[in-house]
DNA sequence: CATATGACGACAA
DNA sequence: ATTGTCGCCATAT
């Protein structure tokens, strides 16, 4: 029976990255949050360092919508013009987020978790069908 | 244990 | 608007 004592469990970095990956599945398609948003959500405050981190850990399989993460200022993360920054800025594009001059306008693409908590909330209304 | 690094962020020039 | 600096914090060496 206790053979299997030596399994590992996760690491904290890994549940932390998982935390991570979760909160950034709650970013709706065409909006988009920052690190430092995110890490905020995930429960790890000026932990924005470590969203990026999570995401360069992020196996490939593993269904996120990293392109939704991006700095505050609105700027995709990768050097413009990299393999990734033209990634990123096409799955953008593709979900209606607009890309100006290199940048993303935050006022009107972040996403606003509390606001979309307001239209979830009401669901025992609608749940009764 | 000391440094360096990075898909960041805030702020001063 | 740009650029540089510094703070932050988990990892890597």
């Amino acid at each position: 029976m206790g053979y299997k004592k030596t399994m590992p469990e996760k690491s904290a970095t890994q549940k932390r990255n998982e935390r991570i990956w979760q909160a950034i599945c709650d970013i709706p398609s065409g909006n988009v949050a920052s690190y430092g948003q995110i890490a905020d959500i995930a429960g790890i405050p000026r932990g924005a360092r470590q969203v990026g981190y999570a995401l360069r850990q992020l196996p490939r399989g593993r269904e996120v919508p990293w392109q939704r993460v991006i700095t505050s200022t609105g700027r995709i993360a990768f050097e413009a013009g990299s393999r990734q920054f033209r990634e990123q800025a096409k799955r953008l594009r593709a979900e209606g987020v607009i890309i100006k001059n290199g940048r993303v306008d935050m006022h009107r693409f972040r996403w606003q978790p509390d606001l979309d908590e307001l239209l979830w909330k009401p669901s025992a209304t609608w749940d009764e069908r």
